[in-house]
DNA sequence: TTTATATATGAGACCGGTCTCTTGTCCAGA
DNA sequence: TCTGGACAAGAGACCGGTCTCATATATAAA
């Protein structure tokens, strides 16, 4: 099996221009699809390219063209099955287009982001969609946007950036969540994030960095304050980032005098790992403790009982993304605008209807 | 903030050296990063460039000096989260490298395939991972290396192609959760693979085109020959590529006469659909039935019983993908081998002991 | 037959970098 | 003072396409 290798240097248009004896020009026509070319010479030239071979350079044709092709996507983190999912759905649609994904992971931070940007706008992407790992540091994203390289925002929005932004409804979402834990006769509701934060307690709402989280947990709050209950801001809890920290996180909320008889959790990660909480800590769902997770993941469906979840659509929420970037590319200008995707409930078995007694 | 957008040709060499009064040779040197330039004459570059916000085309730049930086992987579905956790740890080394990734997906469809790699070629990666759909067509990997682009081989290997290969060590795994279930007692064990085939039960077995899917057959088989086990065949079903699907793969296989005690799923997506069926036919695991999945994924230890699986190390799996093609661009020449990377068997509760009187 | 028009091809500039080759300057050693 | 080498900067070719413009031929209209 040992080929050659000799033929390193690849084929060229002039290659296959010697060969089919025409000008470059005219390969070039040929070979790019485009001018106008007789039919006879078409086909000289496509066989001397099949004969030696020829692959466009796809790098040159972008050089030439300023068109690269490529959407660029940066993510939090591609093993998360939200954004794996989501950019199944850019790049599906994307496909369709004619346009290939290029993707990014930030880790959710902020500087792996900056870099992240350059480079891909270094590789020329004709677009990016982006999930912002902090909403109230932009300049690098409004960079993009002044270089004239669409953007479209995902899962978060920044509306001081004035671009196009594709996310669920949060705020809806949470306040349905609650609504259902409210009626089902709950009165201590924890929400528990992810949210990297120096203090598990919930500061000043507005300075939550992550517009998804921030607009959650306003829809949490909202629909219990609407309710007449006090203490709802106690109830919310940040920096369940992994095993441990989120073993802590809902031991402190257990052991509590009045400790919470619901949990909304604030992703299927966070779900999965408070759900594991509970039960090392020997808890019943739903009769010791009621839950709600956010994202209708794997594992949801399979516990027992199963859990009730906030289905987002993250699937289309990406084809909506890339639906809008593409055009955008297409060179369409409306103006900018946030599309929040309708997320729904989907109650299964983790819910409990609490006796008055209880409350 | 309505940006002008009137910078839309973006900074170039050639600007930047105007504006620092020094030729485009030597402004090229200092951003490129190369050449011998005074200190003096570099800080005047150096600020013209922040002064115009230059940003280098990594696309002129790939062009002449003919690498692009980018690794090109191509999977079978990133929706997957074996392939998601792949590519993750595929794109940390990269990146650590200095090397971006840009991620295709075939759907398992050789078609795809074929244009990806092509299209990838294109866009002049300076390698390719792929996870080849059929282990039995490969003209167009064997064009990848002719045209002189480093190629690994993921998940599954092509011995014939003499490339490198990193993949699971799937016999052995496959041996190892035949002779654990053997040792439990079990006499009547099925295996269920999710591979598209026209017949649902087992042909010739070298005309399985997909390596791992066939190499896990193989394992399967040979321990329970080894155990004198005689209708080990007949236990062995594909097709389960969907829910319905597999509710029939799994129905059929209960209805039998002589149905099986134990299942092997192939991989976690449909070990989830097996259980699914399971749970709607009613059955109680492991009392019912037992069963061991292939892939530690997130639902397997949510579930009740929590389920044995065999465990991959898949970002690990990745990882070293990444790092022998790496190696591979930075011309290393050894000879094409295949990593197969150590598997073991995490026991949790869906395996039961089987009494003799059952056998 | 002459002029206009469409069609087909060639020549060469251009995209934005890299890189080789050349020229110029400065200072040390003879 | 002259020579040589190190260093610094400039000029321009090149990568592999696209695309404009000029040119040549065929066909149609006047």
């Amino acid at each position: 099996m040992e080929e050659p290798l000799t033929s390193k240097r690849s084929v060229t248009v002039a290659d296959v221009a010697r060969a089919a004896n025409v000008s470059k020009a005219t390969a070039a026509r040929v070979l790019g699809g485009y001018g106008i070319v007789s039919d006879k010479v078409r086909e000289q030239v496509l066989a001397a390219a099949a004969a030696l071979e020829y692959r466009p350079n796809e790098l040159a044709r972008s050089m030439t063209t300023g068109k690269s092709g490529i959407i660029g996507v940066l993510v939090g983190d591609i093993e998360n099955a939200f954004f794996s999912l989501a950019v199944r759905g850019i790049s599906d649609v994307a496909r369709m287009a004619g346009f290939n994904v290029i993707i990014a992971n930030s880790g959710e931070e902020l500087d792996a982001e900056k870099s992240a940007v350059d480079l891909l706008i270094g590789k020329r992407v004709d677009g990016l969609i982006v999930t912002p790992a902090r909403c109230d540091r932009m300049e690098h994203l409004r960079d993009i946007h002044r270089v004239g390289v669409p953007l479209v925002l995902f899962d978060r929005s920044i509306p001081e950036l004035g671009v196009d932004a594709v996310t669920g409804d949060d705020f809806d979402a949470a306040m349905m969540a609650t609504r259902h834990l409210l009626d089902m006769g709950h009165r201590r509701i924890a929400y528990i994030s992810a949210m990297d934060a120096e203090n598990e307690f919930l500061g000043d709402i507005s300075s939550i960095s992550n517009s998804a989280v921030r607009e959650r947990v306003e829809g949490v709050l909202k629909e219990q304050a609407d309710a007449g209950i006090k203490k709802a801001r106690y109830y919310v809890r940040l920096g369940a980032t992994d095993q441990p920290r989120t073993d802590g996180v809902v031991e402190r909320l257990l052991r509590d005098a009045a400790p919470p008889t619901a949990l909304i959790t604030s992703d299927s990660l966070v779900g999965l790992r408070v759900f594991k909480s509970l039960q090392t800590f020997g808890l019943s769902i739903p009769r010791d403790i009621s839950m709600i997770s956010f994202l209708d993941a794997d594992w949801t469906t399979v516990t027992t009982p199963p859990i009730t979840v906030i289905d987002q659509p993250v699937y289309e929420m990406g084809k909506k993304a890339a639906e809008r970037l593409i055009s955008r590319l297409n060179g369409k200008g409306m103006p900018a605008e946030r599309t929040a995707i309708k997320t729904s409930l989907i109650r299964r078995g983790s819910v409990a209807s609490l006796p008055l007694s209880d409350q």
